[in-house]
DNA sequence: CTCGATCCCTGGACGC
DNA sequence: TGCGTCCAGGGATCGA
């Protein structure tokens, strides 16, 4: 499941292999992951990648503007514009020989200059791709939050406790910090000592100090292990991550805590599986309001 | 505005 | 072996 590291992974690696290659044609397949297909096949052809960055769980191709001049008339729309590529849970982005086999589930093929082709597979289809010119593509980006892996100690701490919500809650919501997902959240929460359930207004700044720390630090590790492949995330060298190897929460359920032993639990925060130590992460006193006995009381 | 629930989708695990 | 059921989860959307 690809998350800030996948990504980064997965771009670092198309930077490597694409960028500076033109397109030459698309094809699509199931196309109901994509904005506006139509937009794909007309401005796409043509375009250099002239390189490829990570925003979050996205990933930014960024295209040359174009110069053939039959589709200029055509579409008025000729200037530097992105295409952005988001994995989803199980997106895969990749040059292939044009010859080589293609995978089920494929649903987009672009045809590069140097006879290669840049595929997108994705069986779920919880990817999202988008042709964006300048203008829409910022506007696009204003609503995320900051990278977890730039923002300052001051502005981490500012987000995460002015907020009530439940700490993994705020973790994964894109508009507070870009990039985090299921795992690196579980995974810096036990690192940190954080129940998941705590809010975020009930952080010491301490403990927002220690959160963003461990947060940085499981991201870069993870980076350098090109990632966590729990089922089928592989970067666009088709090889898998390493970093599941250094998981100490996510899919530990009922296994030992590395530090204390004690089984580790899993809950349903925010609506998604939260792996944690409930003796190293200890939980609120009111993780939820409890039903009153009997009728409410008023004042 | 804030926050939680629901739904989208397919493959894999599991029970019978 | 094969069928049904459940679960994985990022994010859009809706309703309280």
């Amino acid at each position: 499941m690809p998350e800030l590291p996948e990504v980064e992974t997965v771009a670092r690696g198309l930077q490597k292999s694409v960028a500076g290659r033109r397109i030459l044609s698309v094809r699509m397949g199931k196309t109901d992951f994509i904005d506006d297909p139509a937009a794909l096949e007309q401005q796409l052809p043509g375009r250099q990648i002239e390189n490829v960055e990570r925003y979050g769980k996205f990933m930014l191709l960024r295209l040359s503007a174009r110069t053939d001049t039959a589709a200029d008339s055509e579409n008025g729309e000729v200037g530097a514009a992105s295409l952005l590529v988001h994995l989803g849970m199980t997106g895969q982005l990749a040059p292939y020989a044009a010859a080589q086999p293609y995978a089920k589930h494929t649903h987009v093929w672009l045809a590069l200059d140097d006879g290669r082709e840049l595929r997108y597979t994705d069986p779920r289809r919880f990817g999202r791709i988008a042709y964006l010119s300048g203008a829409l593509l910022a506007e696009e980006l204003t609503a995320f939050g900051a990278d977890p892996l730039l923002v300052s100690t001051e502005e981490f701490a500012s987000r995460i406790r002015s907020r009530n919500a439940q700490i993994k809650a705020l973790l994964l919501d894109q508009s507070v910090l870009r990039g985090v997902g299921n795992i690196y959240a579980d995974e810096s929460l036990w690192r940190a000592r954080i129940h998941p359930m705590r809010r975020g207004t009930e952080l010491s700044t301490k403990q927002a100090q220690v959160l963003r720390r461990v947060l940085q630090d499981v991201l870069r590790k993870a980076i350098l292990a090109r990632g966590s492949s729990i089922s089928d995330f592989l970067d666009a060298e088709g090889q898998p991550g390493e970093y599941q190897r250094h998981h100490r929460a996510y899919g530990r359920e009922g296994k030992r805590c590395y530090r204390c032993g004690a089984a580790i639990r899993r809950v349903i925060v925010a609506g998604r599986s939260s792996y944690f130590c409930p003796k190293c992460q200890p939980a609120p006193r009111l993780p939820k309001q409890r039903k009153r006995r009997g009728p409410a009381r008023n004042g």
